[in-house]
DNA sequence: GGCGTCACG
DNA sequence: ACGTACGTGACGCCG
């Protein structure tokens, strides 16, 4: 009856064009869709909840098991998700709109996502799914999705009664957050980066999910298979130098061999023991060949296992292309991250790392075009830090590490080699990272005290960057939180704790992410009006993936020339800096020829 | 499910 | 004396 009642009014929207004095009989729809599984490019949906109103909500069954579905609620709900007028009020909205778009429904309007508030509100919080959130806003335990699925293979199959007691919940869950969520929003100062940034971003991240990127399977096959070979006699290899087979994997058993059986030293603890990580392993080499050939099969076996063995599988059937998820509400910092595949860690060292990045292609007739950022975070460290000496090296275009090396080693730039520069580059990145003697150290391999040196001898020139440094953690010791040049918060309480070592490293933490947080409000503004731009002209450039400072796209060859000065553009203007930004733009026909 | 490890920015 | 570089995701091991 309800179901009926809220159509009457869907429909009457239909009319509001004719009419546009009457008010709509609603401006805000909190929907939720129900749908076979969790991917939304090959699952299917089953039902779609709407909640207009606090205290009553309704479930739409469109391909539910042994149901009356309502066979023509698409297009009527079509009319009312594409009306720009009507916001759209729901908990992670990508999805959503993803599953929507497997329809021909095209989800237009503002839109109220309270997985993305509550995102905003505390990027500290490993959890925003709507159990958590609803429990500490509403302080409302909500049905459990496993409860309900109990032993149905999907949702289409739980029984109408109890679906619409579950879907239904959750729709009027997102409607009653949207009231409290937005209102901290607004007073905690992060309207504009919700309704600027991260709302239309949403929009830009489903597009490009929908997308996906096209895989040379053949060619990870091939790949797989000469290493399964490969590490097949290094497998024997390592079993002679051990003198026994062991597995090889277990870094406990190996912990064993190289310690107990070989004598040789520990360096590095971890929790639960001995370290046997990269830096342990490159120092045991020198005394032993077992150390060399574990680092070689470790290496390759990652890289199978992680990559040439899961790439394929994740090919979509209906796209042939692989569809990754970029999740707008993981990172602390503001970044985005990526899963399922991750596609923002594809190896690119090595050969091995050009051979699977040659695997990444292009479609017929398009080229990949690879933007990105030339030491962003440097970049913003000299806005933000004002230091006299960054300014002008970033004004005047030089080579930053090999000024720093320069600096820090008192020799002219001409006389910079490469070995200093690489030192000079990694102070560099410790500087942003909140830098320690320790930290610098271990990176360097080099003793605490050296690193210490080099630190100060780098503070000693760069007295703007030691000055923003101090005031940072002075301010966030009183406020408990950092800000990024767009507003985005991150809570530090940690920043008065007694122990030192947490205070630490709430100060690196403090030091690093308005960089790193500013570095992902940039990219994103980029995204957006490269989106909205690319549409405007109706290019059919895509834009597919996003690694941090660097953006793909999938160019039509007759688009590469007008299309690579939109891209630069938008990139170098989205923000207004005291130092230029500079993008480096590559076009090839796989992701290793960008590079 | 925690841990160690290692792929990326 | 302690234990640290910042931010992620995915794999295999182990209990």
């Amino acid at each position: 009856m309800k179901q009926k009642s809220l159509f009457e009014e869907m429909a009457n929207n239909n009319t509001t064009k004719k009419h546009v004095n009457e008010p709509l009989p609603f401006d805000c729809l909190a929907i939720d869709i129900e749908a076979t599984g969790k991917d939304p490019v090959s699952d299917a949906i089953v039902g779609i909840s709407l909640c207009k109103e606090k205290g009553i909500a309704y479930y739409v069954p469109i391909r539910h098991h042994k149901a009356n579905n309502l066979n023509d609620a698409l297009p009527i709900l079509k009319e009312v998700l594409e009306n720009q007028s009507i916001s759209k009020i729901g908990h992670n909205l990508k999805f959503d709109i993803l599953m929507l778009m497997q329809e021909g429904i095209y989800v237009q309007g503002d839109l109220y996502d309270t997985m993305l508030a509550s995102y905003l509100l505390d990027p500290n919080s490993q959890n925003h799914g709507l159990e958590e959130v609803s429990i500490k806003y509403l302080n409302h335990r909500k049905r459990a999705f496993s409860d309900i699925l109990g032993p149905h293979k999907t949702f289409a199959e739980v029984p109408l009664e109890e679906a619409i007691k579950y879907a239904a919940e959750d729709a009027e869950l997102a409607f009653e957050l949207k009231e409290i969520l937005f209102k901290k929003i607004d007073s905690e100062g992060l309207r504009s980066l919700y309704f600027n940034i991260e709302m239309p971003l949403i929009f830009v991240l489903a597009e490009m999910q929908q997308t996906g990127i096209k895989l040379d399977i053949d060619l990870i096959i091939d790949l797989s298979k000469e290493l399964e070979r490969e590490l097949s006699l290094l497998e024997s290899k390592i079993y002679n130098l051990a003198g026994k087979r062991f597995n090889i994997n277990s870094s406990q058993q190996l912990s064993k061999i190289l310690f107990e059986e070989l004598g040789l030293k520990t360096s590095k603890k971890t929790k639960t023991g001995y370290s046997t990580n990269v830096s342990v392993l490159e120092q045991l080499s020198i005394y032993h060949d077992l150390p060399r050939e574990i680092l070689h099969y470790r290496s390759l076996y990652k890289l199978k296992t992680t990559y040439l063995d899961t790439l394929p599988n994740l090919v979509n059937k209906k796209t042939g292309r692989i569809h990754t998820s970029f999740n707008q509400t993981i990172t602390a910092t503001g970044r985005l991250s990526s899963s399922e595949p991750n596609l923002q860690n594809i190896p690119i060292k090595g050969e091995l790392g050009t051979k699977i990045r040659q695997a990444f292609i292009a479609e017929n007739g398009s080229v990949l075009l690879s933007a990105d950022y030339s030491q962003i975070e440097l970049r913003i460290l000299a806005h933000m830090s004002k230091d006299k000496g960054l300014l002008e090296a970033f004004q005047r275009g030089v080579d930053i590490h090999s000024k720093t090396a320069s600096e820090i080693f008192n020799v002219p730039t001409e006389k910079v080699t490469s070995e200093l520069r690489r030192i000079a580059k990694t102070i560099n990145f410790g500087i942003i990272y909140g830098i320690s003697p320790f930290g610098l150290s271990e990176s360097l391999g080099i003793s605490p005290k050296e690193a210490a040196t080099l630190i100060d001898s780098y503070f000693r020139r760069h007295n703007g960057v030691r000055e923003y440094i101090e005031k940072t953690i002075k301010d966030v010791r009183k406020s408990n939180y950092v800000i990024t040049l767009l507003g985005r918060k991150r809570q530090i309480p940690e920043i008065n704790s007694t122990n030192s070592n947490t205070r630490q490293q709430a100060e690196r933490i403090a030091i690093n992410t308005p960089i790193q947080g500013t570095a992902a409000d940039l990219i994103k503004i980029a995204m957006i009006s490269i989106s909205e731009e690319l549409k405007k002209k109706k290019f059919k450039t895509k834009m597919l993936l996003q690694i941090h400072d660097e953006l793909l796209f999938e160019v039509p060859n007759e688009e590469v020339e007008e299309v690579t000065k939109i891209i630069k553009n938008k990139m170098e203007s989205a923000l207004s800096l005291s130092v230029p930004l500079e993008v480096d733009i590559k076009l090839g026909k796989n992701w290793a020829e960008v590079k």
